[in-house]
DNA sequence: GTGAAAGCGCTAACAC
DNA sequence: GTGTTAGCGCTTTCAC
């Protein structure tokens, strides 16, 4: 059976189609009884109308799309369900658009990006959120950056900690390196001289932010950073636990404390030096970031930095929605404060 | 500036929109010289067609759309990432239908599944997945079984897991009965018999169906089932938490181990057991079922049921493409064997 | 309060 | 090979 649309619901109705797209939209008075009598007809054949249709008309679709490089790190879902609720409550539904770092080649990932830009701009969104991917790279090319900036002259376009050069791009970020040192001087309030960095990769920017609030720290405390302590390698649980052996294996006196890049390399950390017959935190310190909620559910629980992640995911549905209704100027760059979160992970050096 | 348009190239090309169309489309041979010139333009102005005006015509968006309740449940993350691969191969976008339930008053769940069933019909999805959420009640009202039969019958649609009255569905399950049992067998095999169950919910069919597997695993071994350990209240390590406190705190022997409705019911369930000064497995033993990453990651490592969530996406997205294209007939029910994952969670019982 | 008609940007017959 | 034209299903002037 054929999809009624408005003519069938008119000539039932005896109306123009006007009408009922009247009635359809509150857009204009219309009589009572006339009004009913469509309404009715919409009941019966549950008739709803094609928002293809309505939205070539009306330029605006009440779609946007969502740009992150895997789902499956839990610290997108936590953005996402963020975001999940202010765009529904701005009427707004979303593609996600997974690169899929966790599935497939991770060397198109990038190339997965071009696509679904292009893709999001023929779909017609309304607007378009970035987070992780390119806009994390210490140094991206001129020619994807420059891709972005394409899109960004198109479409309403937010970044999450985020950015990118050869344009001005409207910006939700965390300030990560004050969060990173906020976590550090935690460590050294407690008594630890010596600390390691390990996690990320030099070639991202978060994770630069990152080590520079750890540096910045031990700066200010006057503690020597030691370079072999400084490790990176990923995001994953995996890599914490290898980098986490790597420095156990190392010769020499351990570090009494370890700032993790993230909280899955602080839980694989925590896995390698129980492994090791270490305790945690009396033999050692252990921190992460991004306070996901598996953070507060390992053993011990993992003091963190707190990205503040359903904030972020809301605040940047936020922003685009201002950026697509047009109905104020926006900042440019909103900046929201990370929170030092302790748990179990962290104590006072033994002896 | 306003967006181009094939009129637009059509004009600057000397030639008519359908040409450009069928250079678009590659739908009809096109001199090779005004192929190029017309590529040249489309090149020039970075042209990218209007999907929305193309879906009208096609009546294929090449949309789906996936609702689940509660991204931020590590499950759902896997299935998605499964989903994602195959539904991009195929060349579909998805919006991906938070009904929040970690966000939002969970009363209404149910009445965003309705709104997002609506919206994905608006949109024209070519297709719908749902996963949670009222498929997998066990008594399933008949509105809102109703609601699901309706839009069934416009568009294809696949329930992964679920299953509802009043109409034949495209499911793609995975046999969770058959699972919970190898999990019990499991714990028998190893020596147990006071074994007790907690998680879930008893109006929900996933939770009837796993508790079904182990009573039949429980009968067929002659062991008897203690009604008092059978203890129900969610899926989240939170309610893992609780259950596990109250096994703990209830008078007599305490069961040597506990099948858990899901992993984060089991990894409360081990933090709750080690903070009360249990060891894990050697004084408890400890199993989930999904295994999500997480579950890899905590210590010890939790023994537990594979769902095989990312097969189960894979297969929806599969199915559901098959659904769409009308190519082949397709099964109604296809069905996926769980694995049990033996790890550090279960042991023989002490002593 | 209501209808006629002109599109939105594209594809697909159907001519030539 | 290419152009003309009629829609896809809806909203929106502009009359009446």
């Amino acid at each position: 059976m054929k999809p009624v649309t408005v003519y069938d619901i008119a000539k039932e109705a005896n109306v123009s189609v006007a009408t009922v797209s009247r009635v359809l939209n509150n857009t204009a008075p219309v009589k009572a009884s006339t009004r009913e009598r469509i309404q009715g007809l919409i009941n019966k054949y549950q008739f709803q109308p094609n928002a293809l249709a309505r939205s070539l008309i009306k330029k605006a679709t009440g779609m946007i799309g969502i740009i992150l490089p895997d789902i499956t790190n839990p610290f997108f879902p936590e953005v996402l369900a963020g975001l999940e609720q202010e765009a529904r409550k701005r009427g707004y539904t979303y593609f996600l658009c997974d690169t899929g770092s966790s599935n497939q080649d991770i060397k198109d990932q990038y190339k997965r990006e071009s696509q679904y830009l292009n893709i999001l701009i023929e779909k017609q969104v309304d607007g378009i959120i970035m987070i992780g991917g390119r806009i994390d790279l210490h140094k991206c090319s001129k020619e994807m950056a420059n891709e972005v900036a394409e899109v960004n002259k198109r479409v309403p376009l937010v970044f999450i900690n985020g950015n990118l050069p050869g344009a001005r791009y409207h910006r939700v970020v965390v300030d990560e390196t004050a969060g990173a040192m906020r976590v550090t001087e935690h460590l050294i309030g407690l008594g630890h001289r010596d600390i390691a960095f390990i996690g990320g990769y030099p070639q991202m920017s978060n994770t630069v932010r990152r080590l520079e609030g750890f540096r910045m720290a031990m700066e200010r405390a006057e503690l020597p950073v030691r370079e072999d302590w400084i490790n990176h390698g990923g995001f994953s649980v995996q890599r914490g636990k290898e980098l986490m052996d790597r420095l156990l294996g190392m010769e020499g006196k351990p570090p009494t404390a370890v700032v993790c890049a993230n909280d899955l390399v602080g839980i694989g950390a925590i896995k390698a030096a129980v492994k090791a017959g270490l305790q945690v935190p009396r033999d050692l310190s252990i921190t992460g970031v991004d306070d996901v909620p598996m953070a507060a559910n390992v053993i011990p629980e993992l003091t963190t930095l707190s990205l503040k992640c359903r904030e972020l995911g809301r605040t940047a549905a936020n922003v685009l929605h201002l950026l697509i209704s047009k109905s104020e100027p926006v900042e440019l760059l909103t900046t929201l404060q990370p929170e030092l979160v302790i748990r179990e992970s962290t104590s006072p050096p033994a002896g």
